[in-house]
DNA sequence: TTTCTGTTAGGACAATCATCCTAGAGAGAT
DNA sequence: ATCTCTCTAGGATGATTGTCCTAACAGAAA
């Protein structure tokens, strides 16, 4: 029993990866069972379909997200200073996002273009981050606008991520982080 | 000669189009034929490889885009009014948008991920943006960072792209665009 | 007519894909 | 020892992929 979730979870924990770094449709279950070092039999027994894993890396991400959302939480004396924990993972993912960009904003794209019913449940993970970012910027006074400045701060991520990855620029990074910071300083005092 | 519509354009422009809506990867050469009516032999004949499509579509949109630029050169009549129709593509295209994401980034993003040969060329569409929004903000009088007002410009659209894409939400996109019109008042009458 | 050249159709090819199946290993219980 | 159950391995399946081949067609040139 402890032995089959180990097992489900170093498939699902390679699957993340692969999703993230080559994309679902270009992941095979060949090239999962590979990276877990299993056969494509033992593979099966755990994942029916490939439509399974990646519902269950969806609910990884979900989980991870919520995780982390809530160490923000605790690490962060101010709400401002959550948001900007938020921010600076452009920062600390930097050398991944040069190289794949954002998992939550291509994951999403991609399965737009493929229609899959995944869909909903992956853009969830955008919206654990919208609704946390807008609970911060609610408790920071912006309560009647708060959803759009969430929205904002999370576009602005989404660009950032998407251009850094096209042209592999650092520096362009951090001058947009600092601008973001900046922006975040000049809406909360007045 | 005149009325040129050969079958290798036809070809082109479908795949131009499903690259978009489909993806790169998730478009097969069976896909491409039925669309233009064509068998895969014939096809064959125009293209040796998928490779040789993407080339050709990245050319087509190269082609498209700097056509565009030319046009928005031409009928606006400031540097602002220039960039204010870049801005406004994301409203124009707003229903392709919210379900295809933009053309540009989404394609760079995947090609980066199958780390694929064309991905420079297929960033050099960015390259072709951001290099006239560059020359538009130079001539604003912003010579010192005309190049990073430009990414900034770059970025905050594919933000955009990005959640509408996700969330679906037109309110969203109408308000980060006045937002957008608005930033660029702020820089340029002072 | 015959020949040539550019174009088309449709099938063949090996490789790869997701999926499915069966045999068996290993451990624990009887 | 036998039985049972969970887990694993590896091959088979049929569909689809990108790629390739060859025969046939069309129109112009000879």
């Amino acid at each position: 029993m402890i032995n089959k979730r180990t097992t489900r979870d170093h498939i699902v924990e390679a699957a993340n990866q692969l999703f993230y770094e080559h994309g679902f449709e270009h992941t095979s279950f060949s090239d999962i069972a590979n990276q877990v070092q299993i056969s494509r039999g033992n593979f099966y027994y755990h994942f029916k379909t490939k439509d399974e894993i990646l519902a269950a890396v969806i609910q990884l991400r979900l989980a991870n997200t919520a995780r982390i959302l809530a160490e923000w939480e605790q690490k962060g004396e101010s709400p401002k200073d959550r948001i900007r924990c938020f921010i600076l993972i452009l920062v600390t993912n930097r050398v991944k996002i040069k190289q794949f960009g954002c998992p939550v904003g291509t994951l999403s794209s991609e399965l737009a273009k493929l229609n899959h019913v995944a869909q909903k449940e992956a853009n969830e993970i955008f919206t654990l981050f919208r609704c946390w970012l807008r609970t911060q910027f609610s408790l920071l006074g912006h309560k009647s606008n708060a959803d759009a400045l969430a929205m904002h701060v999370l576009g602005r991520s989404q660009g950032v991520a998407t251009l850094v990855n096209a042209f592999k620029d650092e520096k362009y990074l951090q001058q947009e982080v600092k601008q973001l910071c900046e922006w975040l300083d000049s809406i909360t005092d007045e």
